[in-house]
DNA sequence: CTCTGCCACATAACCTAGTC
DNA sequence: GACTAGGTTATGTGGCAGAG
């Protein structure tokens, strides 16, 4: 079927990882386009650098993607209390929860499981970061959102479109309300979304995820620390690159690691105001009978 | 039989022209 | 300038099939 099987070389490979190590997973056409790779990868779409990808981190942990699918299959049988690791298949590949561009993605769920209906999550905490910090009365304006963040953040090119349609959709959602231009979080917003807000990068494959950040203690990098790690990556040679890739590696298993058992906490705190909720619930139930009965 | 490269499809992300 | 709609591109995921 199509095309000839065209085997991957070593060289091919560790230009792929080079290329996500600077770039970072997901941006496949942006490594694709980088010079310092696309010679060695010109004979590969981003599609292949995207399915070499999946079949390197896959095999990397369950030993091939078949492995890895049955694995997902008995997970399926045994879903809610299993602590096995998710296999990657349902791991997301975008770099949107990888940190600093690993190889291995981090999170346990799928990108379009948890944000299928909230793009730009990471411009979102940004946001509520930067009308909590503001501290402006009437709320904060679309313009002083915006220059907080590029002064706090590693902010895109382009930003205020982004920002403009973000702040229109989580107006939409009720997490925040805009009066007279201004923009305020949304009182039913939970303390621990606010929390949540605390600072992110925003750069492309190099976000922290919170959680994870917080449970490891991961530092949260600043702009500064970021333009000298891009500019270490550049003078990178290919065999650096693979070795940090290999490095990466080991550094996102613990990561993984890390935040599995964070999971597991977050789960059993769950649990345990579940069981709270119901013993309140049974306690009232109890006081009213006896007021009932003692009227 | 297993591994892995290729393909197809769904969807998210991005871009651009048109309108207000 | 801001917003919207429609189109295009990029990416993630599942499946098929050739190679070893």
């Amino acid at each position: 079927m199509g095309a000839p099987k065209q085997k991957w070389t070593a060289e091919e490979e560790a230009a792929l990882k080079a290329g996500v190590i600077k770039h970072g997973a997901g941006k496949w056409r942006t490594i694709l386009t980088d010079p310092e790779f696309s010679s060695i990868l010109h004979l590969r779409s981003n599609v292949d650098l995207k399915d070499k990808w999946r079949n390197i981190n896959v095999t990397a942990i369950w030993g091939s993607r078949q492995k890895a699918k049955l694995a997902l299959k008995r997970n399926l049988q045994t879903p809610k209390h299993d602590n096995n690791p998710l296999p990657v298949s349902t791991v997301p590949q975008n770099d949107e929860e990888i940190v600093d561009a690993k190889p291995l993605a981090v999170s346990g769920e799928t990108q379009r499981n948890t944000n299928s209906k909230e793009p730009n999550a990471r411009l979102d905490k940004l946001i509520l970061d930067a009308i909590t910090n503001l501290k402006e009365p009437r709320g904060s304006d679309r313009a002083a959102i915006a220059i907080y963040i590029e002064e706090q953040y590693w902010a895109p090119p382009n930003l205020k479109k982004l920002l403009s349609t973000k702040l229109k959709h989580m107006t939409a959602n009720g997490k925040l309300i805009k009066v007279k231009h201004r923009y305020r979080i949304a009182p039913s917003l939970t303390s621990a979304e606010k929390r949540r807000a605390s600072p992110m990068l925003l750069l492309e494959g190099r976000s922290k995820d919170y959680s994870i950040a917080e449970k490891t203690e991961v530092n949260v990098l600043t702009k500064s620390q970021v333009d000298a790690d891009l500019t270490k990556m550049r003078s990178m040679t290919a065999q650096e690159a693979a070795a940090a890739a290999a490095q990466a590696v080991a550094e996102a298993e613990a990561a993984i690691a890390a935040a599995e058992e964070a999971a597991r906490e977050a789960e059993a705190a769950e649990a345990e105001a579940e069981a709270a909720q119901v013993f309140a619930k049974a306690a009232m139930k109890a006081l009213k009978s006896k007021k009932l009965c003692c009227w």
